[in-house]
RNA sequence: GGAUGGGUUCCCGAGUGGCCAAAGGGAGCAGACUGUAAAUCUGCCGUCGCAGACUUCGGUGGUUCGAAUCCACCCCCAUCCA
């Protein structure tokens, strides 16, 4: 299996310089892997990285979907293979850039993503109480019901929806996805900064954000006459300088919410990276993105020499 | 100076004699996560802890078996009158 390099971390951790030095010192090419900036006229308000920042490297699966498109992490995977195969062909070293977890693991862990949605079986379902929801689903996929907290409607409708679609259930999808290998071999690295650092970080990005222009950003993808429910409107962000423009609060109100949605998102970033075995955690405070880089090319080369080592016994 | 309304645990805010360590919400912390993931969901949340104990509801002093809740005085805040 091959090995894929992740720059992982929080919003606002410094992942984008960090794999733009790495690139540079690989002869690679980014590839982002976030849910939002793979969004078209979201560049603001996502910190989509912008020319300058990218110094030159390649970058890609930024601003590729419309706004109003649908996305999940399987259709992320069926984009992000042939661009990841398409570099290596190439010669060069793919860099995964973004801090969305489940896409991440969508193309370094083996996960099948079982049935396609279904959006009337959906609605379907969502007309039942929760309570008898999750009772079905212990009845027909006893293993799911007592993993799902029966409040987590949105899972415990995937997980009836799975076995509706597909005539098993989905925790025998997991274990026959837990047998088969996964894409890539995932290497990833996440930037860590003290709690009060990364959330001064993020306060300061939202001024910024602000300052670069988010309203009028957010006027012309609202103009564009978005659904509600579209992805693009839940974004961090979006979703609450809709409701200044609207006129429902001030912006001073939108800033903290904005800010304060995003401390949000990070403590689960950070939860997601706590957990998984495979992060090489970096301190990050002080240190500029090419001597991140430095560090990042110094374990893979310890890497190397382990796996050599290993071959040659 | 006078009148009225108010001061509750980090914040907002309920609570008007025992069922109150005190509803609810927010924040914070921790966790989950297999086609919505910047989404969605869960737990904890005065202190110590096993039961239980201890300290809290602006301050002080009362009434009472018992007070965040009643009384007195005081301090602050808001609005109105002067």
């Amino acid at each position: 299996m091959p090995e894929l390099i992740v720059i992982a971390g929080a919003t606002a951790s410094g992942k984008s310089a960090c794999a733009v030095a790495l690139a540079r010192a690989l002869q690679g090419e980014v590839v982002s892997c976030d849910s939002m900036q793979i969004y078209r006229g979201m560049d603001i308000g996502t910190a989509t990285p912008g020319e300058e920042e990218m110094q030159g490297v390649p970058h890609h699966l930024l601003s590729v979907l419309e706004p109003g498109a649908p996305c999940s992490a399987s259709i992320y995977r069926d984009m992000a293979l042939p661009v990841l195969r398409d570099i290596e062909a190439r010669g060069r070293t793919p860099i995964l850039c973004g801090g969305t977890g489940l896409y991440i693991d969508a193309l370094t862990r083996p996960m099948g993503f079982a049935a396609q949605g279904d959006g009337a079986l959906r609605e379907k379902l969502r007309r039942m109480e929760p309570g008898a929801l999750h009772r079905r689903l212990t009845e027909v996929d006893p293993e799911s019901g007592a993993r799902l907290h029966p409040n987590d409607v949105r899972r415990v409708i995937r997980a009836l929806e799975v076995y509706e679609l597909t005539g098993k259930p989905l925790s025998l999808h997991r274990e026959e996805d837990a047998r088969r290998p996964g894409d890539y071999e995932g290497v990833l690295f996440a930037l860590d900064h003290p709690r009060e650092a990364l959330y001064e970080r993020i306060n300061r990005r939202v001024d910024e954000m602000l300052k670069a222009g988010l309203e009028q950003e957010v006027r012309g993808l609202m103009a564009e006459g978005l659904a509600r429910g579209c992805t693009a409107l839940q974004a961090i962000g979006y979703k609450e300088m809709a409701l200044y423009i609207e006129g429902a609060s001030t912006l001073e109100e939108a800033r903290e919410a904005i800010a304060q949605a995003t401390r949000r998102y990070a403590k689960r970033q950070l939860t997601w990276l706590r957990r998984d075995e495979r992060v090489y955690h970096l301190d990050a405070p002080g240190k500029s993105a090419e001597g991140l880089a430095k560090e990042i090319l110094q374990i893979l080369g310890g890497r190397r020499e382990k796996r050599d080592h290993a071959k040659e016994q």
